[in-house]
RNA sequence: GCCCAGGUGGUGGAAUUGGUAUACACACACGGUUGAGGGCCGUGGCACCUUGUGCGUGCGGGUUCAAGUCCCGCCCUGGGCACCA
């Protein structure tokens, strides 16, 4: 039973759609091919103003699919738009192939993967046996090329297809190379070396999809800051304290391990105390590690370690004390004046010398001193320190760090533990050291208040301590300002710290940094836990250089963003961008032309090639050719450096071709719109910004960016690689070009996300058909003189002019579509209804309008009495003259009045008669009054100074407060006659109603009469 | 965690500077019209039983003659956080 009732509700799409599209789809064609033939869409340079706009290339390791579609149908409708209204648009097209997922797919295709071929023969709509060729990256890259060309050209898209290339194109990498040596001549290319997700087991990168665990984890920077221990045995020995917080340095009472297993290593020289598994993890980072031996922390644990930052800050107060254990290195130190140089002599000492030793016996002698109890700090052991975090080895800073501070009770409340390690009480007599004052707050030693507050009571209790070291680590952050115990760095943003503290502490050698995962584990698709490796020698493009951050920042403001509130994102984006490597050694691609053992990274690639789509005219007529394009040519054509003669001569082209090719440069350049996808803010267009700025000069810099949302399925996310996912060819070819593109841009406004919905989208097509038939059967009928229901249809289609006009301008093709397709067609059934038999007057604009939407049911409809290219025609203007507010305030008056007479309908069983009264005459008075005041408090007053409307003072006031909460309606009031509008009308609302209306107050119920405004007359039904 | 955006009917989503909340579309239901139809025309946020009144835009406060919109504090959702196109 279910059964059938399902089946049953299971729609298929009726013949007369069905037909329907497939009329549309012939005569899709048919346009497609006149404007081929035609050329009417291959832009050069000429007399008009010129809009060059873009659209991120695809990348071909797919069929297109709707997602493409609604940025590049987005695009096209702007473009045909902008041509439509006078600009000479140049819309071209590319492929992008470099990088890796192409041969990644051509792997999996070769190896017969059973999920790839499923997905792209099901979802990507491959044929199998064409799909089993594809076992090369060059036949993908061919393959996948051909089918985008067809899938672009069948949904109509106006593009220039005299430029398309791909990004392997000989000519291409030319073009590629030359940018790369002109960001090298700038120095915007830096060597450097930089932290990856790396594999040990496969000696490779590991890209998100390649792993089994982790992909949440990121690579964060502990700072790691040396304290210095000394051993009569082993001489000087390294406690690498890892932090994230290394301003916190300046509070430490004393450091923390683990009472297990370390390792004393040899790195890069230095003998350090770490944990095991970071004596691993440091041989990928950049360290020459060589284990000595194991040791057990207990042996280390209550000997004392010396912290050279806050030596060299303090060393003045102790200068006397240094005399005695060394005359001269005290003279060494005490004459440098300046504090700065004092802190690196000291620090250096340390390093270097055995200033350490000293610092340890001058605490043996004098731990009673707080200067010296700051300087030298115990060793004490803590089980809340993790082995496999960073160096294992931590910093206890107790009055910022609610573990530190709870492990510091617990020590002190254990004199078991204290007894079993030997630790003299003395030690653990700390006082938390205070280094953050936020302002407003209550909290005097945040940790220590914040442990009180939530009764944690032992180090065992990670959940609560978890989130007090939240909250600490939440108000200090944003609000906290530091203190004076942290010497120069006094006054400082705790949010801002964290950098320059790095890189001091660095700089003067006892600073350094540990690369770890946020979360672990993070384990690779072979099995193998993943660590954090730091490659060497890497390319790196300087996007972090502060000049041209600033140069791109500035040009943002000068920028027309679309959506508006993306600028800020563009701002912060900017900001937050460092240096990025843009060398890499697998993949399709242009190879670095100083360095051939890398390939440029495929984002890198991608970021100036719109400058490429007036060179590829050239190289596909076969004008210019990859050996031609030397590096003085390209200097010369796109950035005017020297001359056409020497570009000629090292080119080998004519003269004339090179000031040609420099002359549609500078014609067509700089892009005026760049429209494209939400996800390529943080990448792409950060790097297309970036480039344009390097390189070109200031007139060439893109002048507007506008970014929109993705497409789902039926409410579920597409994917690529994965499903579900609908081609653009499969969506034209079930429901035509026009339905599809009409869809996409209707289905969400900016960077809100649209769902494809099939149902929907055969509802559009109904709507579409419905228009057509329409369009067809008003069209070629002979236009008669103007009555004033033609008059108000003229006008409301104006608005609409308007309103689409407004709306393309600032690219909210959504609002475009409602006013230029649903709302005309809303006036035009309601003029249809009314008795308008005109509607040709609004026909030829009306294709108009629609044109940049639906462009083949436009021009196939246009040409039933045109033979010029609807797409060529201007666009309409918005015509003020054709306003017409009184013919708009009757049809507003007569909707009114039949709702209200049907309202009152509801309550009479058989209503055979309406009577109406009209509302008296002091009120059309008052009305006018009204209508010159500003507000009822001044409309009553002005009414008030005559007699006669005293003696009715409280009719008057609650009829103005009506006035007042529909001030818009009232205000035409006063230019209409109603008797006239309903006598004029009477046949209409007869019919519609189904009644008999008479004018004839006296038999309206006085009480009722009273009632009628203007606007709202009385309304009595008779039964 | 940080940054950005958002939360309005059954659904997608409208609402210039604060000024009639729910435009337009879809779905559903009911009624009318038609020989027939994914046609055409109505009606539908809730409550009181009606050309009207009251309540309604994630939650709690506040400013104002007036708040979806502004302010404060929460909750929730989507996206980005990098070498991946």
């Amino acid at each position: 039973m279910s059964l059938t009732i399902k089946l049953f509700k299971l729609r298929v799409m009726p013949k007369i759609m069905q037909d329907f599209i497939q009329e549309l789809r012939l005569i899709e064609k048919k346009w497609q091919d006149e404007w081929r033939k035609a050329k009417i869409f291959e832009s050069d340079p000429d007399e008009r103003p010129k809009f060059f706009i873009t659209i991120p290339y695809p990348y071909l390791n797919g069929n297109l699919h709707v997602g493409h579609c609604r940025t590049f149908t987005i695009g096209d409708a702007v473009a045909r738009y902008k041509r439509m209204c006078g600009f000479n648009v140049l819309f071209p097209m590319g492929f992008h192939v470099t990088g890796t997922p192409i041969i990644g797919l051509a792997e999996l295709i070769s190896k017969r993967d059973e999920r790839t071929i499923e997905v792209y023969t099901k979802y990507h709509d491959v044929p199998k046996e064409i799909l089993l060729t594809l076992t090369t990256p060059e036949r993908i890259v061919e393959y996948f090329a051909k089918e985008a060309e067809k899938a672009l050209r069948d949904i109509g898209y106006s593009i220039d297809w005299r430029r398309v290339f791909t990004t392997t194109d000989e000519s291409y990498q030319k073009f590629i190379e030359w940018q790369y040596w002109k960001l090298k001549e700038k120095g915007l290319i830096v060597k450097g070396s930089h932290p990856v997700r790396y594999c040990p087991n496969d000696e490779n990168p590991v890209e998100d999809h390649d792993l089994l665990m982790g992909e949440e984890a990121t690579i964060v920077d502990f700072t790691v800051i040396k304290l210095y221990s000394f051993d009569e045995e082993l001489g000087k020995i390294v406690f690498p304290c890892a932090t994230l917080r290394p301003e916190t340095i300046f509070g430490v009472t004393n450091i923390w391990v683990k009472p297990t297993k370390y390792v004393l290593a040899k790195v890069n020289g230095e003998l350090w105390f770490v944990s095991k598994e970071a004596s691993e993890k440091l041989k990928y980072q950049e360290k020459n590690v060589e284990v000595i031996r194991k040791v057990d922390a207990k042996e280390f644990v209550g000997k004392l370690v010396v912290n050279p930052i806050l030596a060299g800050m303090l060393i003045d107060k102790i200068l006397d004390d240094l005399k005695e254990f060394d005359g001269k290195l005290y003279e060494r130190i005490s004459k440098i004046e300046d504090e700065d140089e004092r802190l690196r002599a000291v620090v250096n000492e340390i390093v270097n010398g055995n200033l350490a030793q000293i610092l340890i016996d001058l605490f043996r002698k004098a731990k009673d001193r707080d200067v010296i109890r700051r300087i030298v700090v115990p060793i004490l052991p803590a089980e809340f320190v993790d082995t496999d975090n960073a160096t294992g080895v931590v910093m206890s800073v107790p009055a910022h760090a609610p573990y530190d501070y709870a492990a510091l009770e617990d020590l002190k409340k254990n004199d078991e533990i204290l007894r079993q390690f030997g630790i003299d009480r003395s030690l653990i007599e700390i006082e938390p050291i205070v280094l953050i004052r936020i302002e407003g707050e209550k909290y005097k030693v945040p940790a220590v208040e914040v442990v009180k507050e939530l009764g944690i009571e032992s180090q065992e209790q990670r959940d609560l301590l978890d989130k007090a070291t939240k909250i600490v680590y939440k108000k200090e952050f944003h609000k906290g300002v530091l203190l004076e115990t942290t010497g120069k760095y006094a006054g400082m943003q705790v949010s801002k710290i964290k950098e320059v503290l790095q890189k001091d502490l660095i700089d003067i050698g006892v600073g350094d940094v540990f690369y770890e995962f946020s979360e672990k584990p993070v384990v690779c698709r072979c099995g193998t836990k993943c660590v954090v490796k730091v490659v060497r020698d890497q390319w790196f493009l300087n996007y972090s250089n502060p000049e041209w951050k600033s140069k791109v920042l500035e040009w943002l403001e000068e920028m027309t963003i679309i959506p508006d509130y993306y600028k800020e994102e563009f701002r912060n984006k900017i900001e937050w961008l460092k240096d990025k490597a843009c060398a890499r050694r697998k993949g399709l691609g242009t190879r670095i032309p100083w360095d051939k053992e890398w390939l440029i990274e495929s984002l890198s690639d991608s970021t100036i090639y719109m400058a490429y789509y007036i060179l590829a005219k050239f190289i596909n007529e076969g004008k210019l050719k990859a050996e031609n394009m030397t590096s003085e040519l390209l200097d010369y054509v796109l950035l005017g450096i020297g001359d056409a003669e020497k570009a000629s001569r090292s080119s080998g082209l004519d003269v004339e071709t090179v000031e040609k090719i420099r002359r549609e440069f500078l014609y067509w350049y700089p892009v005026d719109l760049r429209s494209s996808g939400k996800d390529l803010v943080a990448n792409h267009l950060l790097f297309f910004l970036f480039h344009h700025i390097a390189i070109f000069p200031k007139e060439h810099w893109p002048k507007a960016i506008a970014v929109n949302g993705y497409v789902s399925l039926e409410g579920r996310k597409m994917s690529k690689s994965k499903g579900p996912l609908l081609t653009m060819k499969r969506a034209v070819a079930e429901n035509g070009a026009d339905v599809t593109r009409l869809y996409i841009l209707h289905a969400a406004e900016y960077d809100s996300d649209a769902d494809w919905r099939k149902k929907d989208v055969e509802s559009l097509a109904g709507h579409l058909r419905r228009f057509y038939n329409l369009v067809k059967e008003h069209y070629t009928k002979e236009q008669k003189e103007l009555d004033q229901l033609d008059r108000w249809l003229l006008s409301r289609f104006q608005k609409a002019v308007k309103e689409t006009r407004d709306a393309m301008e600032k690219l909210q093709t959504r609002r475009a579509v409602n006013a230029a397709f649903f709302e005309v067609m809303n006036d035009v059934r309601w003029y249809l209804r009314r008795g308008g038999d005109n509607l040709v007057v609004i026909l030829d604009d009306w294709l108009k309008l629609l044109a940049p939407f639906i462009p083949h049911i436009c021009e196939e409809l246009w040409h039933l009495k045109h033979d010029t290219f609807i797409s060529l025609e201007r666009y309409p203007e918005f015509d003020e003259s054709k306003v017409d507010e009184k013919a708009e305030a009757v049809e507003d008056y007569i909707r009114r009045f039949m709702e209200d007479v049907k309202e009152v309908m509801k309550f009479v069983e058989e209503p055979k008669e309406v009577y109406v009264a009209f509302a008296e005459e002091w009120k059309s008075e008052v009305l006018k009054i009204a209508s010159q005041a500003n507000s009822l408090k001044e409309a009553m007053s002005k009414i008030m100074k005559e007699e006669k409307f005293r003696a009715m003072a409280k009719e008057v006031s609650a009829f103005l407060k009506r006035v007042f909460k529909d001030r818009e309606m009232f205000a035409v009031m006063d230019e209409l006659n109603e008797r006239e509008i309903i006598e004029d009308n009477l046949e209409f609302l007869e019919k519609e109603l189904g009644v008999k209306i008479i004018l004839d107050e006296s038999k309206v119920p006085a009480e009722k009469r009273k009632s009628a405004m203007p606007g709202k007359p009385a309304i009595y039904v008779v039964g």
